[in-house]
DNA sequence: TGTACATCAGTGAACGCGCGTTCACTGATGTAC
DNA sequence: TGTACATCAGTGAACGCGCGTTCACTGATGTAC
């Protein structure tokens, strides 16, 4: 248990009282502090840069105290991914909260674009996080994964599928198309989005690829159901 | 100059003999060898696996001699991308050859959809050296590189703007469409193609990965074009 | 045709780096009595 | 309420690995005379 002290110090002197305090033997909560400092380390530089040691390090612990809470680094990772997943859907979802189409097909034709837009979102504002999620762990057999879900409490993947799904039953695309357009659609983002995180279009301006991303999706949508 | 011996010997002595041959202190063609070595390491790990160390040691040579061919380890990577470049130029080129419709439209529209096989073909043989030339090092200003151009002398990225430009000409499009087009094609084959090598479609058997795919350039061209 | 010598392309040892992982240990915690 | 003790969560030192890169060196090559 703690017992919290307010300590008025000018600021010059605040590092130096910091290190003074002792840190506890016990962290309290190791785990969800090297998760932290992995989704941080992932920001910087992406899966390359997500390292055991690094994250011990920033969570002021020695290199052997991780192995209390994950048997290698492969489960890090795993977490950190997952963590991301989740981030990406609540991108998704703010994007699709902004949809004001009333007419059904409409709105629906929305909908999916709004999965494709958050999905550039989320990888153009954390590149890194976003190849963690994408590169090396996950599978489709995790698509449906519990700490991968957003706000509404569905996966990207889901609320791909649910966007399809919905204009299924529309009319607007026959049920065995279905698969295939959400792959296409996928692949689109995604594709948009790694050339332009990690690929040859990374050195155009933030500017120009939000642009281009959603004329890209817009471009897409029209084709495949427009 | 080199005096060629032919020596027969008992297949078990083969690699003995082999061993006793001295190796010439010059090597005649190290640059060549160690990007040889490069692109079979690519092919066996991809970029992580693309090291000077093993290249050097696969060309039967010290560490330290590939510096009297490449600046650092950048220009290696460098190297080999730009010979997996040409190389899936050269994949795009076989598919583009088995096209066979006759009306015009019908066969820029072909032509189109064989860029995108012939790149998804590629990526799915070579994933390896596909990472290689798509991430850390390239960008558009290297679309047009010599050293990355197949057997009709153009690019990848050529032969995907040949296409569009193609079906603008033939009236299938408008010129102010062709860029966002030829921007939305790469991104779908390039996104299917990460999804299906280094990402969550990784695990799928070959064959229906190239089922998926081809559906996939189809169901693209057909709504953008058809 | 033969020799001296500059140049070039290798060697091999070393440096420093950071990583994942292990292990004997020790300090802190909380439970049983 | 106080004490003994099992359990848990850390420490810190070490191991082995492979990498990129540097550097003083040496063996081979080819050119000038």
């Amino acid at each position: 248990m703690w017992t919290v002290f307010t300590l008025r110090v000018p600021k010059p002197y605040a590092r130096v009282v910091q290190d003074a305090i002792p840190r506890p033997y016990h962290h309290g909560d190791l785990r969800a502090a090297l998760v932290r400092a992995g989704v941080e380390l992932a920001r910087e530089g992406g899966l390359a840069a997500l390292t055991l040691r690094e994250a011990t390090r920033r969570a002021g612990v020695s290199a052997g105290a991780a192995y209390r809470h994950f048997a290698s680094h492969e489960e890090l990772t795993f977490a950190v991914g997952a963590l991301a997943l989740s981030d990406m859907a609540r991108a998704i979802e703010r994007r699709q909260a902004e949809v004001v189409e009333e007419n059904d097909l409409e709105r629906a034709l929305a909908m999916l674009r709004a999965v494709g837009l958050g999905y550039i979102d989320y990888a153009l504002d954390e590149p890194g996080n976003f190849e963690v999620a994408m590169f090396g762990l996950f599978t489709l057999a995790h698509t449906t994964l519990e700490p991968a879900r957003g706000e509404t409490g569905r996966t990207p993947y889901e609320l791909l599928v649910d966007a399809v799904t919905n204009l299924v039953s529309l009319g607007a695309l026959r049920a065995e198309e279905s698969y295939t357009v959400a792959i296409t659609c996928w692949s689109t983002v995604h594709g948009f989005a790694t050339l332009a995180t990690r690929g040859p279009l990374r050195e155009l301006p933030r500017e120009a690829l939000d642009d281009q991303g959603a004329e890209v999706v817009r471009t897409l949508v029209a084709g495949l159901l427009g």
